[in-house]
DNA sequence: CGGACTTGATGTAACGTTTCAGGAGTGATT
DNA sequence: AATCACTCCTGAAACGTTACATCAAGTCCG
């Protein structure tokens, strides 16, 4: 009830623009340029306007530019969960190219329900972000390209499906990265090898599993449709169709586990079937996230750039939001 | 560079709410009341408002509204790094009890480093958001304090040290957790259960070391100095220090390692030696983060309910809020 | 029947910036 | 001495809301 009244908060803010103008005896407008560090001031004025925000203390409200200015210097960020290493560096990434632009992040976890995802966006839109990257979203093409219609910049990292031409997107190389991993299989001397895949529709299912069929076809080995088994990216599923996998009446001596969640699942399962890795089997995984080192034996995996994506969608978001300021000059 | 001009916001964007009013040939006042659901409007023009919000698509625009209301709807979390389980769990949480409320997190990681966590706190304040929720924050209590004073509502999340009396604070129970693990251990048998600790001086190594003196305290056991390795939370540091341990004449029987990252690192540390978990080392965790459960063997570890943490600090945090708006009443 | 009181609806002043159009002073050029 | 170019600064108008003070009708009571 009794705070210090003398420099605390409780009773007047901070000072305003205005009354630091008063102080100095300059212009609102002078103040604004000060601290803007703009050109065309006095050093007379300048060195008043700077005198009065060290005694005082001043500091601009971000709020007040933001509705004068245009722009709010916050970026929001949608993505499934925070808690899984995947997204986590993407975010990671992400976060800290916007730092380096002086921006904010506005941070909203959609736990893959796509109404949320919508009301999220649709608020984030009107007033409370410059812009926004949104990572797998659960939006539809559709909805997607009604939105960049919109003229609310955003990028897309890691899709779910190809996206309209024109939105600008971030994906990795899954096709490649996926041929290399069953290289890497091929050259221990497999040839039976399974893939246990994600959700058949998604982007990175369906191109990982075109990189998995060319490596095969590349040298001479007849895709086995048994061996591909669909999965859902969770360490659970992996476990699951692993098992499902071993009980065929000529198992795989090898798995592409299509992430690293997977992949760990299908170590679990050989685990729980007496099945040594990598003496009795081969798990390769993809992505790349932390797990993959801690587990035992580690876990060879196909590395994605995640953060280097984070970034990347910042940048190119950066670019939408600058082209977005040029045309409004015009 | 040709945009469909229709509906498109690239020349004119959306409507204000002065348009709206215009449009329904009623006042702004009404329309705002209308929006934002309150009563006493007439029904004919709550109606009139409705048929152009419906026809032509409002929607308020949030940074006007904060400038107005003094308030923003945003919530600064600060934390060290994102991808980490321990610090993704506590957010996740109160990034849920956050939607809960309608509310935005606007996510600040600050990579430990103590000048950008001031930097970035000091832009949290002056508008953007209406409060924060600090985890493992970086800085001196008696930074935290002078925050406090200036009435910039915040809650910690577990603190480094022991934070003044009036911060609002959440944080586990790091002593009775400690106990607990030891207890374990010493139901097992062991006698020698050597401590892998954080950092000297933070209250999570401090309480932790303490649950563990009592706990061999209590059945008789003198602690013995080179058991307790001070290390970092971190994996490797895990290793080094565990690897240290083993090297000693009569090394430890078991290990308790102060959160999951230490004990995972100690667990690779043994691998190297060729000692067996839990044959002839037992070790324990503490956080029950996810990489805990998919490391071979299952790593016993003391469960933190980190994401009720995070719910429990914007519980907190709110109350503040809400406290402040009743105060600013008067 | 007139004043006090409710209701319902409205106009308008904040909120704290930025920015634009212009004005005052100074020195230089014709 | 008049004009011009230049620098520095000011006043005021945005920006889109919300909330306070008002105002115009009704309604109730003595």
């Amino acid at each position: 009830m009794e705070t210090v009244d003398d420099a605390s908060g409780n009773g007047r803010s901070r000072l305003t623009i205005r009354e630091v103008a008063d102080l100095a005896g300059v212009s609102t407008a002078t103040v604004s340029r000060v601290i803007n560090g703009r050109a065309e001031v006095s050093d007379k004025a300048r060195k008043a306007v700077m005198r009065v925000v060290r005694e005082h203390g001043y500091s601009t409200n971000r709020t007040a530019r933001a509705l004068s200015g245009g722009r709010t210097g916050l970026v929001g960020v949608t993505l499934p969960v925070v808690h899984h290493s995947y997204f986590s560096v993407i975010l990671d990434g992400a976060g800290e190219a916007l730092y380096d632009h002086d921006m904010r992040m506005v941070l909203c976890p959609t736990h893959h329900e796509h109404e949320r995802e919508v009301t999220l966006l649709e608020r984030l839109m009107h007033g409370t972000t410059d812009g926004a990257v949104l990572i797998l979203p659960e939006e539809s093409g559709e909805e997607l390209s009604g939105l960049h219609e919109h003229g609310y910049p955003f990028v897309i990292v890691d899709p779910y499906q190809p996206p309209d031409e024109r939105v600008p997107t971030v994906s990795a190389a899954h096709t490649s990265g996926a041929s290399e991993a069953v290289e890497h299989l091929l050259s221990l001397g497999h040839r039976r090898i399974a893939a246990v895949t994600g959700p058949r529709g998604w982007i990175a299912t369906e191109e990982r599993l075109r990189g998995y069929r060319a490596a095969l076809a590349a040298v001479g080995v007849m895709p086995d449709p048994q061996l591909e088994v669909e999965s859902d990216f969770s360490d659970r599923g992996g476990l699951e169709a692993t098992a499902a996998l071993l009980e065929l009446p000529d198992p795989p001596t090898a798995i592409f586990a299509f992430n690293d969640m997977l992949a760990i699942g299908a170590m679990q399962a050989a685990r729980r079937r007496g099945i040594r890795i990598p003496e009795d089997l081969s798990v390769v995984g993809f992505d790349d996230t932390f797990e993959a080192s801690i587990v035992t034996p580690t876990l060879t995996t196909v590395r994605q750039p995640l953060a280097e994506m984070g970034r990347m969608a910042v940048a190119l978001l950066v670019r939408l939001l600058e082209n977005q300021r040029i045309e409004a000059l015009h």
